[in-house]
DNA sequence: AAGAGTTGCAACCGCAAGCAG
DNA sequence: GCTGCTTGCGGTTGCAACTCT
């Protein structure tokens, strides 16, 4: 039994495929690439799907939108981008995550797509050299920030009538995160791994640096027995289980990507409560991953997969919630990754900036719940399975970054010498160190450490 | 030289929001 | 409030160019 809306659908769909039948698909040609040009200079931009109608150009609007956007409109860059837009990038996605968008209106002449494009080759050359997605000093630095603005989080909650939130530079960043808010879905941040942890050591409580962050309950739909979940640590296998308070919860594993930057704020809150009851948590002692040790010390880097990098993967970690809880949760945050020092002021009000052009989508006061949260998040197990094989990731590092951190002489390095770098990157990950010798265990196991860890959900 | 594999980019697709009627 | 159209966004795919064996 098909409804009139439906079968509505159905005829337009038809019409839409029988008039998009006409339409070219596929490269641009200069002779079209001109009629469009001509076009846009007659008539402005927008109104795209006019552009078929009055110039005879067989493309339908939205390929000539994207062509005029990605190619022919003025004042676009051209080239490679410099050391300096790709310090700007790597800033931006680690605040942002994939907002291509907001992340081009931050870097003037270049396009969302490009910025897209460069980012996925860069994952996939940091992947494949088993570096991280950011370098160090940026996880370092996101932590730092990440604690100032929680301090800061938290006393907006305490005094919401003495501080005028609605123009803090924190709620400025909050309202610009509505928009991938799911409530079954809650992406976290791993950036809280203490970075000078000693990966040999068995006690995994030091991992979970931020339980707020880290634990999350879950329900188990199959045996109704709700249990913890926890990031799964590149370092050992996870406790099968914790007790807090004498109750044992089940523990489940939930991969962890790099960093998203995406918490969610009420998340946040309502866990600090339960982080005052994981305080007092027990973690099962659990034995490191076998080999570790005696790999690392003989200078042996464990063989990674090489497995393509799937962009379609999920960042951050993924946890189970409850679908009761934070129905009206509507406030997801990016919690900007730099501090608030001179260094970073450019940054900043780059930041702030943006924080004020926020898209349309993202001005919404709430967002749609999920309407099925768990079927979601059962869908989400191929996607956990597939960011075993997916992370860390691997790309030459920029000029400014490699400046800060390879060793004396390359610090000034061209930026042509970017294989250059990453292959001494690589070379010294097999040696289980980076390039200036620090060792950096942090990501740099690879996948078949994640991919030694318990089952998942 | 040739085939296989990889890379980088351009373009497409589906979805969702905004907006006007 | 509903509907249809337009626009924008992010994910994904296709393919030419390049590299490797």
């Amino acid at each position: 039994m098909i409804s009139n809306g439906e079968a509505a659908m159905e005829a337009a769909l038809t019409v839409q495929k029988a008039a998009s039948q006409g339409l070219k698909k596929g490269p641009w040609t200069a002779a079209e690439d001109a009629i469009l040009i001509e076009y846009v200079k007659k008539h402005g931009e927008g109104n795209w799907n006019s552009v078929q109608k009055n110039s005879g150009l067989m493309r339908c609007g939205k390929s000539c939108r994207l062509r005029w956007a990605n190619h022919l409109r003025p004042n676009l860059k051209k080239g490679s981008f410099t050391p300096e837009e790709e310090r700007i990038i790597i800033e931006l996605h680690a605040k942002l995550g994939n907002k291509w968008a907001r992340m081009a209106s931050q870097l003037p002449g270049r396009t969302d797509n490009e910025i897209k494009n460069f980012w996925n080759t860069r994952m996939k050359r940091r992947q494949r050299a088993g570096l991280p997605v950011y370098p160090q000093e940026y996880q370092e630095e996101t932590t730092a920030f990440r604690m100032q603005h929680h301090h800061q989080h938290q006393e907006e909650q305490k005094h919401p009538n003495n501080n005028p939130s609605s123009s803090s530079f924190s709620s400025l960043l909050s309202s610009s995160r509505k928009a991938s808010y799911n409530p079954s879905l809650t992406l976290l941040d791993p950036i809280n791994f203490s970075p000078a942890l000693d990966p040999l050591h068995n006690n995994l409580t030091p991992f979970y640096s931020n339980p707020a962050l880290q634990f999350k309950s879950f329900p188990d739909n199959n045996t109704n027995n709700s249990g913890l979940a926890l990031p799964m640590s590149p370092y050992g296998r996870l406790p099968s289980s914790i007790t807090v308070f004498n109750q044992t919860f089940p523990a489940r594993a939930i991969p962890m990507t790099p960093p998203s930057l995406h918490y969610n704020t009420a998340d946040f809150e309502t866990n600090m409560s339960f982080t005052s009851l994981i305080m007092g948590a027990q973690v099962e002692p659990v034995d490191p991953i076998p080999g570790l040790k005696s790999e690392l010390s003989s200078g042996q880097t464990p063989p990674r997969p090489n497995t393509p990098f799937s962009s379609n993967t999920r960042g951050g970690i993924c946890v189970r919630e409850e679908s009761s809880k934070n129905t009206d949760n509507d406030s997801e945050t990016a919690v900007p990754e730099m501090m608030h020092d001179n260094s970073n002021s450019g940054l900043l009000d780059a930041l702030l900036l943006e924080s004020q052009n926020l898209s349309r989508k993202e001005k919404l006061i709430g967002m749609k719940p999920s309407e099925e949260p768990m079927d979601e998040m059962n869908s989400m197990d191929d996607d956990l399975l597939s960011l075993l094989d997916n992370f860390p990731t691997s790309t030459p590092l920029p000029e400014w970054y490699r400046s800060t951190n390879i060793a004396n002489g390359l610090s000034s390095s061209p930026a042509g010498e970017g294989r250059r770098i990453e292959v001494e990157q690589e070379a010294s990950l097999a040696r289980g160190t980076t390039a200036d010798e620090t060792p950096n265990v942090e990501w740099a196991f690879g996948s078949s450490y994640w991919n030694n860890m318990p089952g998942i959900c």
